[in-house]
RNA sequence: GCGGGCGUGAUGGAAUGGUAGACAUACCAGACUUAAAAUCUGGAGGCCGUAUGGCCGUGUGGGUUCGAGUCCCACCGCCCGCACCA
């Protein structure tokens, strides 16, 4: 008897894949285009089974939309630029290029025998020159379109990585990479105008509806849109006006003090006059060092003396306090202070002795705040006191909005939104990444490289002996001349942050060679991604740089308007976890297991492990589980089939040693049900051809259904119970050669090399993976006949079975008769039957 | 503090408001075998009962409904995101 062999079969089918290109995506008018991209991966040099996950995911669907009539563009590239390759260079020598393109081939040679239907000829990495030579030209263009500018600012510095980090790679108050805690510095930097874009980044995630509601609301709360009002307060010294940002403008009877930040104008010029002011703003910078320290830091001001008029009432005056507290980039670095309806500004107010007064109450409660701030949800009715604007008890929104015209109209301020959303700083201080292609010269200033000059490639010749970047001390790159003026002049050295990288590669692909970023027609045909499948991990960062970027290619016509987001669907897979084994050694520390090295919770010299709950795989506590011994143990069909088995795919999957034993089982299984069918008698008649059919159509739609709906695991658990119903056939050869056929079909997306064997062994013509998607007969998935529950009071009491258009009377009368049904009445007359067509039958007594 | 999500057998999980626990693991029994493995067949939420069957059951309490794991309210627990944002 012959076996169930996955390298040989593997190994077969995807030679005759690749010889025939039928992965290969070409611009057709005949088919419906579809796009289908999973996250690119870092190419650390080993893939883990969070990548075959992944891409398992992304070639289900890529197959199935194969299989449905789909022009599919499947591609797979390299996320290549970044730290790690340093580091490696600095650690074992070497160089980050060769590092880089080492891992690549071999990152590749491993996930090639997964089978996935990638367009291979579309590959590229964002380290080839012929990538970020387009990403430069593309920096030139969003220079000249006013979307990337230089400012001096205060930026997040990583002393440990030695480079700046975005505000959103600063995670509490740590290097989102290297965990050290970061400083504040003041650098000359290059961003991008993410923020104007702020509101409308924020407006479209409405249209996102293919997208998590999870995503979208992160995304929303990261730019923190607000709706408020800009005050100025005038300074009774009559040297002009101090502007104040405020959400809550109804609290303004209860004002009593304003604060300014440090580093605010106002605070800078008292600086210079006030010994006193200066030490304690000093004092503020000192103490703002780390981010993490300004999270715990005391609130602190300070008295400048300085008094403003209250905007409303005449005759009032309001003290201007330096706070510790006032962020210069928020709104206009001042606010004013509302003690009794901010608890940050009444601890502030009881610290210093300054004013608590009540601007409303709470309906029939007219007790004035003392160490508990009163702040009412918005929604809330609250009872204003003597209020200026004429509102009396109303909620606190209503009260908002009434003030801000109050304001408006009195030109007392003016309405504001505000975003919490900052530009985006693009400067690293690193060799391995895209160099920026502006020249810094004497005379002319920041002048931009020339397109013709691109692209601008990285030297070779660096050392990592010494910390810092090796392109400011690199001795011939750094010169250059004056791309205006001709002149000796010094290129900028700092390259770009990896997110850059990652933000326009799905744009790319449509056009992997051009020799312009993009082409049109090649975008305008495959642009949108019809479906982006990637880790939630990119929520905020990679997906909001993305939908920023899509923009500002349309903006400079790179991409069609079409494309404003890039990706219409996106879906968040969850990770591949696996339980830890630990021992301690003589000092009580731990000792981490491979799982291979585990058998029955034991050694292999019999010390027992002790079992800490499935966790994300990593190395340090060594619960991984390597593809490629997975692969040559039982076959990428089982690793494929087992990570998507499980759990549904959204949410975490543990990895078990049974789990995948079962899924090789069930394939072993599925192959010699095929071996078994291939052989049975031709002309016999069988029994059971009509059910065994049935069976299989209502397995088409399930199947169909679930793979549509991402519910990967229910489609399976359905292949599960239609291979039993197989296998207990009694059908003759014809039905269950059609059955297994399909079964092959239906099992392509997930276990494509399995069912490309089953379906040349059945002389099926051509490939199934070209072969066109079964499509569930209507007429087999009704049947003549019914099985009804019957319920009394809602509880299932009996079933009744009866022709599917028996009508609704005649149901009732048949749920009534039924002996189980009597007993239960136990003589009371029914008083409402419920009869659900096909479903169920409720009687009500 | 603000925002969001999730609680179902021993375990992972299934269930358009309509028979809760599909499918899988682990477990138990049987067949085959000298034996084991492999394979195949069957069992299985809990309690009561020899059994037909009955009662209870989706974190807790309430509500809507003929009918609730599913919708609404409150609480408990766990997880995630944001957080000096005026």
């Amino acid at each position: 008897m012959t076996r169930y062999t996955p390298a040989e079969i593997e190994a077969r089918w995807q030679e005759v894949w690749n010889r025939d290109e039928i992965f290969k995506a070409v611009r057709s008018a005949d088919k419906p285009k579809y796009y289908v991209l999973e996250m690119f991966p870092y190419p650390s040099g080993r893939i883990h089974m969070g990548h075959v996950r992944n891409y398992t995911m992304g070639d289900v669907i890529a197959r199935y939309k194969l299989a449905t009539g789909h022009n599919v563009l499947h591609p797979m590239g390299w996320d290549a630029f970044g730290m790690p390759a340093e580091n490696a260079a600095m650690a074992i020598g070497g160089h980050p290029k060769d590092w880089t393109y080492g891992n690549i081939a071999d990152m590749r040679d491993q996930m090639k025998p997964l089978g996935l239907s990638i367009d291979w000829s579309r590959e590229f990495a964002t380290c080839d020159p012929g990538y970020y030579g387009q990403q430069q030209a593309l920096f030139l263009d969003f220079l000249e379109a006013g979307l990337v500018y230089r400012k001096n600012a205060q930026v997040n510095w990583d002393p440990v990585d030695m480079t700046v980090l975005a505000n959103e790679q600063v995670i509490d108050g740590k290097g989102w990479r290297s965990g050290a805690d970061v400083e504040r510095r003041e650098l000359t930097q290059w961003f991008f105008k993410i923020s104007d874009m702020a509101g409308e980044l924020k407006s479209a995630l409405d249209g996102l509806e293919n997208w998590p509601a999870k995503v979208r609301l992160m995304q929303e709360n990261w730019i923190g849109e607000s709706r408020g009002i800009d005050i100025p307060f005038e300074r009774t010294d009559g040297k002009g006006t101090i502007l104040c940002y405020s959400t809550r403008p109804d609290t303004m009877r209860g004002a009593s003090f304003i604060a300014v930040s440090p580093d605010h104008p106002v605070s800078k010029a008292l600086e210079a006059e006030n010994p006193e002011l200066a030490s304690f703003i000093e004092e503020c910078r000192k103490m703002g060092t780390t981010e993490a320290a300004m999270e715990k830091a005391e609130k602190k001001g300070i008295d400048t003396g300085l008094r403003v008029k209250h905007p409303v009432y005449e005759g009032v005056e309001l003290p201007v306090w330096i706070g510790n507290f006032v962020l210069m980039d928020y709104g206009t670095g001042a606010v004013f202070g509302c003690p009794a309806h901010d608890q940050r500004d009444l601890d502030f107010a009881r610290k210093y002795g300054l004013d608590v007064r009540n601007a409303f109450y709470m309906p029939g409660d007219e007790t004035e705040v003392e160490d508990v701030a009163l702040v009412p949800a918005k929604t809330e009715k609250v009872v204003f006191i003597d209020h200026f604007a004429g509102i009396a008890e109303t909620t606190s929104q209503d009260g908002i909005n009434a003030t801000i015209d109050y304001f408006e109209t009195h030109g007392l301020g003016k309405g504001q939104t505000q975003y919490r959303l900052r530009d985006w700083g693009l400067s690293r201080q690193r060799y391995w990444g895209c160099p920026i292609p502006v020249v810094h010269c004497a005379d002319c200033g920041v002048v931009p490289e020339k397109k013709e000059n691109l692209p601008i490639e990285l030297p070779y010749d660096v050392s990592f002996d010494v910390p810092g970047n090796p392109l400011d001390r690199h001795p011939t790159w750094r010169d250059t001349n004056c791309p205006s003026c001709g002149k000796p002049a010094k290129r900028e050295t700092d390259t770009m942050d990896t997110f850059v990288d990652s933000s326009w590669y799905f744009a790319r692909f449509t056009a992997p060679d051009a020799k312009t970023p993009t082409i049109k027609e090649d975008a305008e045909y495959w642009m949108n991604v019809d479906q982006y499948i990637g880790g939630i991990e990119h929520a905020i960062l990679h997906l909001l740089y993305s939908r920023f970027f899509a923009r500002a290619m349309q903006i400079t016509g790179h991409l069609p308007k079409s494309a404003n987001e890039p990706f219409d669907a996106l879906f968040t897979q969850g990770m591949v976890t696996h339980e830890i084994y630990q021992t301690r050694d003589a000092k009580g520390r731990p000792v981490y297991h491979l799982p291979e090295d585990v058998t029955e919770g034991k050694l292999s010299d019999g010390t027992e492990v002790e079992i800490i709950p499935s966790a994300k795989m990593s190395k340090s506590k060594k619960n991984v589980v390597d593809p490629i011994n997975i692969i040559s143990a039982y076959g990428a069909d089982t690793a494929r089939w087992f990570v998507l088995s499980d759990s549904p795919p959204e949410r975490d999957v543990e990895w078990t040693a049974s789990g995948a034993e079962a899924a090789f089982k069930h394939l072993t299984r599925v192959w010699n049900l095929c071996d078994r069918i291939g052989k049975m008698e031709r002309d016999t008649a069988g029994q059971g051809d009509e059910a065994l059919l049935r069976a299989m159509h209502a397995c088409i739609h399930d199947v169909t259904m679930g793979i549509e709906s991402f519910g990967f695991n229910a489609a399976i658990a359905k292949l599960y119970a239609f291979t039993a119903t197989l296998q207990k056939s009694k059908a003759g050869h014809s039905a269950q050669r059609e059955a297994i056929m399909t079964l092959a079909q239906l099992m392509s997306p997930m276990t494509p090399h399995l069912a490309e064997d089953i379906w040349a062994h059945q002389g099926g013509k051509g490939l199934v993976t070209t072969a066109t998607w079964p499509v569930a007969d209507e007429a087999m998935l009704v049947s003549d006949t019914v099985t009804l529950p019957i319920q009394v009071n809602g509880k299932r009491r009996a079933e009744i079975t009866v022709p599917a258009d028996m009508p609704k009377e005649e149901v009732e009368k048949a749920a009534i008769a039924d002996q189980a049904v009597q007993r239960t009445l136990d003589g009371a007359t029914p008083k409402k039957i419920i009869v659900v067509p096909g479903r169920i039958v409720n009687v009500v007594v």
